[in-house]
DNA sequence: TGTACATCAGTGAACGCGCGTTCACTGATGTAC
DNA sequence: TGTACATCAGTGAACGCGCGTTCACTGATGTAC
């Protein structure tokens, strides 16, 4: 049963954008072939084989996958913002419950920065690249400031965003959850915005 | 081959200690009961029922020894400091390259972050609490601030610390985590520091 | 205090299970003329 | 444009492997008298 050029390419676009979904919410080891290929709408995991060449292959454009498409999800968000809100806008959506809830269409650093840790060279290039992305993007929306220091001041703020929701997904207790969420979003913010602040 | 009581205790600690450090180290899915007892000390994997009554409940209790763990040694860390040095150390700390490159004996939370999230309830409750803990010892070394304020800053703070540490481990290049760990470092102590900040 | 028996920590082999991967096969698609 | 053949996406079964767990067994430790 062959399929034409344009089905496999098809195909072969599900198992990615599946195996990025699953990956996020499950884990990268947790999820299996065989789960990965029902997902992508293949009855075995046999057919696997004809499009990656390992596990590990797919891993690895899966990930890059989901870290572009955060990207774009958070260029798009902007887009229509004035300049002055789009810190703003981009650390409140990201420290958000609608976020915090959707970990298969979240944000990758958040949903497996402790397993990533353990990746191999394609991988740990990839997730290194995305990294500067996230943080040249934070930078760019940092005015009235020199470049080099807006670039610190968004490495750090990613830090804190990418913390605060690991943070508010790990607690058992809803309130604690939005506590953290929303505590973290003020103190960027509030070391962020235009008015003075003292000690 | 019976072992006397203060023998059987004492495996049994080391089981937990081992299991700790190996978990944050490798990942709990990725650690094998077979490899937990030989880092133990013990021959086979079968000699570990007679401890627990399965993985999961080894699990729970290697990740509560070691979130205690890393708050003793917090606290220890700043035991001899003056008041007005303590939040500086507890950063200084945990954003260094030794906290980073010594994963199996650091922070849980940032070593096993994304993977706690997926856990059933009695791990739950332990991570919650054990997270209220540290953001209390944070809190508690925010001087000249209403507690209210200071927790809510404590927990702002541990958010970027967890976050830069896993930003700094996840990536493969030397200088840029260097200068995650610094840039969040930074931005915590300057945001929280004596010196007026204007914008 | 000494002896007889019960307990149980640890061994080592085995269990079923799901994993990633391989492979013979099918039959629709693509290619050559 | 039509026909004959080659290609290959996907199926389904099987592979070896390591997982968590179970269990009969051993022999030193603990208990009872």
């Amino acid at each position: 049963m062959r399929k034409s050029r344009q089905e496999t390419e098809e195909t072969r676009k599900r198992i990615v954008k599946t195996a990025s979904e699953t990956f996020r919410k499950s884990g990268i080891a947790e999820s299996g072939l065989k789960e990965l290929m029902q997902g992508a709408g293949l009855e075995t995991p046999g057919g696997f084989y004809k499009h990656f060449g390992s596990k590990e292959e797919l891993v690895t454009e899966a990930i890059s996958f989901s870290i572009s498409d955060v990207l774009n999800w958070m260029k798009a968000s902007i887009a229509d913002k004035p300049p002055e809100k789009t810190v703003e806008t981009l650390v409140t959506n990201y420290l958000s419950p609608k976020h915090r809830d959707r970990v298969s269409a979240g944000c990758t650093f958040s949903a497996l920065g402790s397993e990533l840790r353990r990746s191999d060279d394609a991988l740990g290039n990839v997730t290194t690249a995305g990294l500067n992305n996230y943080i040249a993007l934070i930078a760019k929306q940092i005015k009235h400031v020199p470049p080099r220091l807006a670039k610190k001041r968004a490495t750090a703020i990613f830090s804190a965003m990418v913390g605060g929701l690991i943070l508010s997904r790990v607690v058992n207790n809803a309130t604690l959850s939005n506590a953290i969420m929303k505590d973290t979003r003020e103190y960027i913010l509030d070391a962020q915005g235009p008015k003075k602040r003292v000690k």
